[in-house]
RNA sequence: GCGGCCGUGGCGAAGUGGUUAACGCACCGGAUUGUGGCUCCGGCAUGCGUGGGUUCGAUCCCCACCGGUCGCCCCA
């Protein structure tokens, strides 16, 4: 019994709710086609190692929510927990540094899976969104990348929204920084919590990040990345916050901003929802600049940078700030059909309609008309086509307009003609 | 992985240690021989997440497990 509902952190996508995403979806795609981005699509599994390489094997990702099983050759694959590795595998595998079109831009739509606690805004199976830039390392990209990110949201209506940024630095930063973090944290080694205290030796930026030891009077004198930045990144950074500021993206900076994947330098965002009600979590994207994956997959040194979006937390958000998705659940026409050479002709008929891009159905429960009515009021019709022995008798088709309530006879050989003509008509008067 | 709360029909929701498990919505049928609403009548859980235990007897008590939910860690 139990067995036989979907998997934990798991959930079926209804018809009804289905018709948000694709919403959701053909919003995306417009916007990825403006800034000129490309969709690419990549298996939903791919070698462990490409994980534990692209993603870094100290993060939460790589040692404790990864689906990794062996399959019948033994080989060890993992179900994708997140999009960029994957992208920039097949980055790397098809050698599209020597694409044409530099930089190389390139968007998803795909399921990620990750091993956790279910709880509201995250599942095990989740969907992202997703946009990669690969070669270039202008920071008008980073602004770009984010611009395209706030796009996506503002045209969907939200308003309560946060953009955090920051920056990681290039390696020679990061270094200086990591030494100054691990000689300001030492001395209080002891009074940090476990975590905290393994990540003093593997990734002390992440210490920054700890929700526990946040009070830690320690944290609040702790070197910033900022104060660590070379000219290079330092001007790096400058030139994104600029071109930002250019578009009218309010942004605010958090030095303590650093994200959970091992890949990421220089530019770090992530965008929040503030709206009312939204939970305890309240990450909607997340993304940044990560030079040099590449290399750790194989592949020559190549600039990259993009983000994440969770469409079920984007969806989350839109209900907080109550903003409707529109849906057409309107039918152009239901038909009722009475009688078995009503019921043969019918086939035929819906044949020719649907053929020529009408919409139509039909009761298949051999009700009644009056239930055959209801049902067609129930499935919002605007037109019943009444198909009885009268009708057949004369060879013609009662057409009813359910909003007004009037009633036509009209050849059966015209009907679609008399159909496409009402259907278009009130399409242009409305 | 840790903690709180929860688990009764398609949905919402009462309920009690002892054989009719309320009610509302939805759905189906009828009153209405071919027309959407309303009204009225009728139908709709051999079952109370699963498995054990206590008991003469458990949906109701106990335990475990599963699942949901909220929070922690972390993230989308």
């Amino acid at each position: 019994m139990s067995s036989m509902k979907a998997p934990r952190g798991t959930v079926d996508i209804l018809p009804e709710e289905a018709a948000k995403w694709q919403y959701v979806e053909t919003k995306m795609k417009d916007i990825c086609s403006r800034y000129h981005f490309r969709e690419i699509r990549t298996p939903l599994f791919e070698h462990t190692e490409v994980f534990q390489r692209g993603v870094g094997d100290s993060t939460d990702i790589v040692q404790k929510e990864m689906y990794t099983f062996e399959d019948r050759g033994g080989r060890s694959l993992t179900l994708r927990p997140e999009g960029t590795a994957s992208v920039v595998r097949s980055f790397v595998e098809h050698k599209m540094h020597g694409n044409p079109g530099q930089p190389v831009k390139l968007y998803y739509f795909a399921p990620m899976f990750r091993y956790e606690r279910p709880q509201k805004g995250r599942m095990r199976q989740l969907n992202q969104f997703g946009v990669e830039v690969l070669g270039s390392s202008d920071p008008a990209v980073d602004a770009e990348v984010i611009d395209l990110a706030m796009s996506c949201y503002q045209e969907l209506g939200l308003t309560s929204l946060k953009l955090v940024i920051n920056s990681l630095g290039d390696h020679e930063s990061r270094e200086s920084h990591r030494k100054a973090l691990v000689d300001h944290f030492t001395p209080y080694k002891h009074e940090l919590c476990g975590d905290c205290q393994t990540r003093l030796e593997q990734n002390p930026l992440r210490i920054l990040d700890c929700k526990t030891d946040k009070d830690h009077p320690a944290m609040e004198t702790a070197p910033s990345i900022l104060d660590h930045l070379n000219a290079y990144s330092e001007e790096y950074f400058a030139k994104v916050k600029n071109y930002l500021t250019l578009m009218g993206i309010d942004f605010e900076v958090d030095a303590n901003l650093v994200r959970g994947l091992d890949y990421y330098n220089h530019t770090a965002f992530e965008i929040m929802s503030e709206a009312d009600g939204f939970g305890a979590i309240t990450t909607l994207a997340g993304g940044g600049r990560y030079n040099g994956l590449t290399e750790e997959l194989g592949g020559p040194n190549t600039p990259g940078i993009g983000f994440g979006m969770g469409i079920e937390r984007l969806l989350m958000a839109l209900d907080a700030e109550n903003i409707d998705i529109p849906t057409d659940n309107e039918l152009d026409c239901f038909l009722v059909a009475v009688g078995e050479e009503a019921n043969k002709a019918s086939v035929k008929l819906m044949h020719d309609i649907r053929r020529n891009g009408i919409q139509i159905d039909r009761d298949y429960q051999g009700r009644k008309m009056k239930a055959q009515f209801k049902a067609a009021d129930r499935n919002l019709a605007k037109f019943v086509l009444i198909l009885g022995e009268n009708e057949m008798d004369k060879q013609l088709i009662n057409v009813k307009e359910m909003k007004t309530g009037n009633q036509e006879e009209v050849p059966l050989d015209q009907a679609v003609a008399y159909l496409q003509d009402k259907l278009s008509g009130g399409k242009s008067n409305d």
